[in-house]
Formats: C-alpha cells, structure tokens, sequence
DNA sequence: TTTGGCTTGTCAAATATTGTCAAATTTACA
DNA sequence: TGTAAATTTGACAATATTTGACAAGCCAAA
C-alpha cells in the first residue's frame, strides 16, 4: 500500500463513506477507487485535488503523499544506486 | 542538461570521440545521442550500460545521475511539495 | 562556400499507464 | 450460517507518454 491510498482510505473510513461514494465524485469505477487506495493504480494530480476536497482533506498533505509515492516507485527498481541519486537530487533543492 | 547527459559529453569529448561513434555502438540514430547528452531524451538503463562500456566509465556512477536525473524530473512538476515528499521517500532507503 | 559534426522539429511506432467490466472474494449482520 | 452489499482482482480496452528515425537546419573550421 502507498503512503496515499493508506491515507485516502484512513480518511474515508473515518467518515463512514464508501469506495462507491468517492468513486462517484470522482466520477470512475469503484474498482478503479480500491485500486488507487490499495496502491494498484495512481491518481492523476486533479484526482487527488478532488479526493482532497471530498473528503474534507488538506491538498497539500495528498499531494505530498502522491508525489512521495511517485519518488519511491522511481527508486525502489534501483536499490543499488538509489541512496547516492536521492543525495544529488536533493542537492538542486531548495527548502 | 541533465547530470547524466553532462557526464557522457564529458567522457566523450575527452576521449575525442564523435557523437556518431558512440551512436553507432548503441546502434541508434546520432541525434538520439545528441538528445540523450543534451538531456531530450532520457536512455534506456540497458543503454547507459553500454555506453559505460563503451566510454570506459564507472557502470554505477553512470546508473546514478541517470537515477537523479528521473528523480529530478519526477520533483520539478511539484515544487511546492517537493521538500516534504523527498523527506518521506528518504525514510524508507537503506544506506 | 563547402564539409563535417551537431542540433532540432515532426511524427510514427513502441511502451507504459489508466480505467472499465465481469467475476471472485470478503465482510457485515440478520 | 445465508445472503446482500462492499471490496478486490484479472483481463483487456482506451489513453497517454516516450522513444527514435528522418529530414532539415545551424555552426565552426578550413
């Protein structure tokens, strides 16, 4: 599971709505909903802007999460030389 | 330029080799190779290898930047999470 | 000016990703 | 338990993205 379907879904069970309710604001597939919440699949940016607003959530604190993801699944095909690359990468950026 | 792409032009040049010789060990077109230094079009891992292999370079360090340079181009989209999103993607990295 | 090396724009082909549908599985609970 | 609703899964169609070739252009050196 991804640092933003867990989120997503920790926000959506809090509030007692089901995949079928958020999948129909966003207009998809409840399957296509349990797939991003489960990690299978990955919102576009304008999905999570509208999960974020569904579910009453910060954009920010979603879109971090989603591009953390996005970071990670970069990475993890190249354990090797993933520590050395997140040090230059981070070096070209500013807090 | 990207990191990558700096780093080729420089093994290249220094060994006073034409962008059409290495094109041609890669077996592809020379201005994909020029794009590929130039940072247009980013090489496949199998293809960073060979060019390693064939500028007499470090396997690993080319593998590196070109790992940065994804990472980078994966952040630049989102500059505002950016920050925040590296420091999660880096918690779950080994040394 | 011509020549050789490099670069650039465009577009077709190849790859990758998303989203749907149908079917299977799990969950809640009468 | 039985069963209806919710969720998940697998397969594949629909889209989007990326690559690489080709042709034309640019620039520096002779």
């Amino acid at each position: 599971m991804t640092h933003l379907g867990k989120r997503i879904r920790e926000l959506r069970e809090k509030q007692n709505l089901l995949l079928r309710q958020v999948a129909a604001y966003l207009e998809v597939d409840t399957a296509l909903m349990s797939k991003i919440e489960r990690g299978d699949r990955k919102p576009s940016k304008q999905q999570v802007i509208n999960i974020a607003k569904f579910l009453n959530a910060n954009e920010d604190e979603l879109l971090t999460l989603w591009l953390a993801d996005k970071i990670e699944s970069t990475i993890v095909e190249e354990p090797k030389v993933a520590y050395q690359a997140m040090k230059i990468a981070n070096k070209n950026l500013k807090r």
